[in-house]
DNA sequence: GTTCTATTTCGATATTCGTCGAAATATCGA
DNA sequence: TCGATATTTCGACGAATATCGAAATAGAAC
């Protein structure tokens, strides 16, 4: 992850649908969703999604892949993790802990973090 | 941070002049740079390089304080913190570890990061 | 092969972004 | 006050972005 890479990732969420799209896959997991139904649940049209989806593609971070007559999208989990990391190692202050938390595990097992947003129900 | 700030945050950082000023100020650490060194060091224009220092400070990601007859900027830690926190509760798949490490201390006690070697394959 | 469904690509348009010179504002020093 | 320095704001312009309907493409069912 280089500097250029670190832009398109963070340009390709920069935008209020993708963020959302991004999201929603991210909840959706590794089964993904097709373009249908995300169009349909963001309320955007499909040409319009198809836009957004090429961004999130060309910055790798969703992969595509056909079933039937759909095509799928799920959120490549790869390459937030890379951004994440270069936002953790040349973003943040040595020995500033810009990291939310040290355990990822315990970083779940919590309801605490609630967000304004319509958060998924959990359990 | 809810959606809306999450998409200003990223859209700040999403720019090449950006995230170059926001990483040198990064490196400056609290003391932070006056308006025109950071332009002499980034090869910008001062009026350019003001338009992006509003971005970043609209989006509370750098903070602003007059010496003198200089404007020192700096980068606003909390902020970027605070995206990384929402990246990683919204983004992230549950029960995946998006966080590159999960101990800031030994995460900067190596000198060398280099790239995207040693992250754990997690699924 | 034809038809239906799912999605993308194309074309057009309005909006926002990035850039830079010129002018304006703020502070310091004499 | 006057001039010098540091930075911002203004004005203009080309480039990129977001949007959506219409047409084109890919696959499935018949």
């Amino acid at each position: 992850m280089d500097q250029n890479k670190a832009v398109a990732s963070l340009g390709a969420l920069a935008q209020d649908t993708r963020l959302a799209l991004f999201r929603l896959l991210v909840t959706a997991g590794a089964a993904g969703l097709p373009a249908g139904t995300i169009a349909e649940r963001l309320g955007v049209a499909p040409s319009s999604l198809s836009f957004h989806l090429q961004q999130l593609l060309h910055a790798g971070l969703v992969t595509q892949r056909r079933l039937g007559r759909q095509l799928i999208y799920a959120a490549e989990y790869g390459a937030m993790n890379e951004l994440l990391a270069y936002l953790t190692e040349n973003c943040c202050g040595r020995g500033i802990s810009c990291a939310p938390d040290c355990d990822p595990a315990e970083a779940f097992t919590e309801g605490e973090h609630d967000e304004a947003v319509s958060r998924p129900r959990r359990g």
